[in-house]
DNA sequence: CAGAATCCAGTCAGATACTG
DNA sequence: CAGTATCTGACTGGATTCTG
């Protein structure tokens, strides 16, 4: 709630896309971090998820909210209005997300290094 | 190397279906277990891993290649033999996995009730 | 606003068969 | 033994269009 999520939150270069450490599908770890300060509506969250659809958004928060990570409030009246929020064993996820993001950060040299070489040189990739 | 992988090593009950958190693709994680104690052969890793096709095994190890977490050494000479271990960026992955591992064992109650739940009443799941 | 419906392309795991 | 080749069916992410 307080402060609105930031747009560039996340970094287009540094994706997590190099770490092998992934929670859930391939948003499910964004969306977790945009609800570590408070509730958020479907609006808001589509804000930082630059480009994500509705329809995948959706899916994602569904799969959240089975996996028990996430509760879903539908506030009534005229206007749509819907707010996603951590459940405590949802936020519980954050301290080990922490872990992999700081293994991330020491060690990106070394994954970029290894992208970069491709495979072991002299065999085929792919 | 020193003891023989246990082909039970990893229950067929357990398995991180229910953690969101997950290392690489489906088998990764198991193999980077497997490596903990030492380089392994192609064939020893095939054993705990229960019913993995040679590609797919394949597959998954040049993945982790790639990425710089395991090293493969062919051994000359008639009959190959090949041998996988971790590297050091590898090894240091273990950390990580074990915070994971121990976040599923602490909630894994609450894991297995939200799935049984289902999605939240009232609304449609898929 | 917060989705649902439909369709599409790429990726994934697996099965099966074959090879140096 | 340690793979490769080929073919499947299932799942994923995304684009587009439509709705209460």
């Amino acid at each position: 709630m307080r402060a609105p999520l930031d747009p560039d939150m996340f970094d287009p270069v540094c994706p997590s896309d190099l770490s092998p450490i992934r929670v859930g599908d391939k948003w499910a770890g964004m969306i977790i971090r945009c609800l570590e300060q408070g509730p958020r509506r479907f609006s808001e969250l589509r804000v930082p998820l630059r480009g994500i659809t509705a329809k995948v958004l959706t899916r994602s928060l569904r799969a959240l909210e089975r996996d028990g990570l996430v509760r879903r409030t539908a506030h009534a009246g005229r206007a749509p209005r819907v707010d996603y929020e951590l459940t405590p064993l949802g936020r519980s996820l954050l301290g080990p997300m922490d872990v992999a993001c700081e293994w991330a950060r020491r060690n990106w040299d070394d994954l970029l290094d290894a992208r970069e070489a491709g495979a072991a040189p002299g065999r085929a990739r792919d």
